[in-house]
DNA sequence: ATGCAATTGCAAATGATTTGCATTATTCCT
DNA sequence: AGGAATAATGCAAATCATTTGCAATTGCAT
């Protein structure tokens, strides 16, 4: 994981390779996102830039989002509600699984299931471009965990 | 696999239970996803059932999917592009890999995913709920396959 | 056949995302 | 530093799939 700075630098870099300029908006949301440790959509990514610069505009957001995907800068999700949510790319893959109680992500990643994944496409007579694999589940009792009252 | 005279049939009794009707747009409906075998989303299922009354509305469209899914009739999925697509229940589950090129939707089904993904939210402290598998695709040369024409 | 509640069709509302356009900001070049 | 060229922004309006309010219709139990 490189620092923030870095990370700038080297979007800065791609954009004048594209023609394409660094502007402070481009720059506070790629902070932002870099300091996002969570899958924030864009009115989220828009709430949190928006305190450092008030003039900024949701569709700023939007159209930022777009080019940092094409950049591979960042990745995008849409969980079940539809929305896109958006993370740096900068990690290693990974899937996710949705807590369908409290909405809260969790990342995890198995070479096994994407082995099998692979093995399956190549059974089918296909090669993977891209996933998508999502687990929506709910909070097992732990064992010897603290009973939950009953019969109130 | 049941025929669509039962299938009818039988939602109209669960329908019967919850204390609603048995419309001429819902047998229509339901009869049009029964002798579908791909995942219309509600216009295409809209245009099909149109030829058959042109009175229908996408709205009615769009409640009776929601009902179906409530029912269990039907299941839903959002592939990529975000639309809704529809397909009849009375299958066993199966996991889709979209052809990137085409479009086209393959059905897989796979055990050793489908326990490796519950193993894996075990591991995580979770019971899965329901899942969601895409692998987006594209087609493999086939060993042997006629070759393409090149240098015209 | 009658009556009431469920359902429909239509149009308008929604909500996320995109887009046209006039204005502003970056870059590049003297 | 100053200016031109043009990319990017903010705002409002447009999209697009889906939902919803409401008055008119229909299904179904009596
Ligand atoms: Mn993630
Ligand atoms: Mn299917
Ligand atoms: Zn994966
Ligand atoms: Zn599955």
């Amino acid at each position: 994981m490189i620092g923030i700075e870095q990370r700038v630098a080297i979007f800065e870099g791609q954009l004048k390779q594209a023609g394409l300029r660094m502007t402070q908006q481009r720059r506070l949301i790629l902070r932002i996102l870099a300091e996002a440790h969570d899958h924030p959509d864009a009115k989220g990514i828009f709430t949190r830039a928006f305190e450092h610069d008030p003039t900024l505009s949701l569709s700023t957001v939007y159209r930022t989002m777009k080019l940092l995907e094409s950049q591979g800068a960042i990745e995008r999700h849409a969980f079940e509600d539809g929305v896109s949510r958006y993370e740096h790319a900068d990690q290693q893959h990974h899937d996710h699984l949705i807590d369908v109680e409290t909405g809260q992500v969790v990342e995890f990643s198995s070479p096994e299931i994407e082995a099998l994944q692979a093995k399956i496409a190549a059974e089918l007579g296909y090669e993977i471009v891209r996933h998508r694999l999502e687990l929506y589940a709910r909070k097992l009792p732990k064992a010897g965990r603290k009973r939950v009252k009953k019969d109130v």
